[in-house]
DNA sequence: CAAACAATTTGACTTAAATCAACTATTTAC
DNA sequence: GTAAATAGTTGATTTAAGTCAAATTGTTTG
């Protein structure tokens, strides 16, 4: 695994439909910055958000336990953010997709709790904090959005901690597969048929399954016809009967 | 189940060593203000801050889908937070004890995602998260110390899903003992003694297993002797082995 | 204080998912 | 293009925790 240089230089995405995008003409900005802001604001926050050359698959954005200076936004490709847990095991506790914000673990203790590794080939704007923080001394709306997407980031982990405690393999992995969906409805994008980003390790580790359950599951789906599988690309068949799954047979 | 009306009334607790007590005298402002305030800026946050009568066991103090309008904080007793998961059952997704904050959940879409119930007598501070957001839009230190709140309960959960996700009955038990130690050594409270203010079927809700199998762990833990267990009172008698067990035996 | 109710413990049995193992498919590297 | 490594699937078996059931203890309440 290779650590990423800082990523401080002013170099553009190679993903040719983002070319050059400012936070205002960003397809993504509805998600990322979802609130009112001026335009005159979003070219404020615009000002002080870095981006850099992509990570490849597997490269670090940043380690657990390295000093906190910025929170990062997806703008393509997925990452992964892990900790590691005691018995020196990687746990994954979340995956991130484009207009996703990652890194605001970091904020409590002033180093990152988490590692996030890239899925795949993935453009970042990375924000540095203290000057997010000054600017939205200076624009309450820009204040209220950030508290919004940290509050929105625990509501989001009450629901994995709801998952994790009550259901079964099925519907824990029905469970995440809507979310992709409808992450990815957010982004106008097909909520019936994607491509995983994460491999079936992952997805076990992150749902607390063996791969050997994941695959077994995924199977059993696709036998049934409410999922087609073919390696990462999944398409949803029967979205309701899908829901009915992920909320549990109880 | 009653409902709380409004706790705007300005009653002072039962608690007798917590009488009228103002946040720069409260005992707990090192936990639920833990930045260097200025002694005007705690007196700012502490002229909006109300104070009502104690909540009774089973009260709520708000319930899911309600407006957000403030935040709490728990002065004495304790609380849990649920959400209603589709099929209509309960889970716990939290225990919050004396100085931590509860109810940001809300603000992510100004409807509170869960309710918080006493488990015991509770008495509790409002903050109403309006007058607390144009507050700390004038004092940097305090708008920098609400994201660290916040912060922290997101690395909270994520250390929950990670608990979750990998562990066995007793080291998810062990885990949450740990936590209410860890969390009392920050009150200056006996580190391995203390009163469980949650019933076995909230722990078992908690962690994801039955009532059942909360039982046999504690009695398996009380019969090697690592623990005592007396109802609701829990002797750490072997602090390490339990450490060692909420590592995971993998 | 006793009846009614609620919470907890303990035991016997079942089951969903883990483990162990072998095999297949897909990348990656030379 | 083939070898090596990595990722995924499938099957047989084990096991930790769930389920069902009954007994026990603790808590309310008339």
């Amino acid at each position: 695994m290779i650590h990423p240089q800082h990523l401080a230089e002013k170099s553009d995405t190679h993903c040719p439909h983002d070319k050059k995008v400012s936070c205002g003409d960003c397809r993504l900005n509805t998600i990322c910055l979802p609130i009112s802001l001026h335009i005159e604001d979003i070219d404020r926050v615009n000002q002080i958000i870095q981006r850099s050359k992509p990570l490849q698959k597997g490269e670090y954005l940043f380690r657990a336990n390295e000093a906190f200076s910025s929170v990062y936004a997806v703008r393509s490709g997925a990452v992964k953010s892990l900790t590691i847990s005691q018995n020196g095991n990687e746990q994954v506790t979340g995956f991130y997709l484009p207009g996703e914000l990652v890194g605001m673990d970091g904020l409590a203790d002033n180093y990152y709790t988490n590692s996030v590794i890239a899925l795949e080939t993935a453009s970042i704007c990375e924000i540095p904090f203290n000057r997010l923080e000054e600017l939205s001394l200076k624009v309450p709306s820009l204040q209220r959005h950030i508290f919004q997407l940290m509050s929105r980031e625990i509501t989001q982990e009450q629901q994995v901690i709801a998952l994790l405690s009550k259901s079964n393999a099925e519907a824990r992995i029905a469970s995440l597969l809507l979310s992709i969906s409808g992450r990815n409805s957010r982004r106008n994008l097909s909520t019936n048929k994607f491509l995983l980003p994460m491999s079936r390790t992952d997805i076990g580790n992150f749902l607390g399954l063996t791969i050997e359950t994941v695959s077994r599951v995924l199977t059993r789906l696709k036998k049934s016809n409410m999922l087609t599988v073919d390696k990462k690309e999944i398409t949803i068949n029967d979205m309701s009967a899908l829901q009915q799954l992920a909320k549990g047979t109880e």
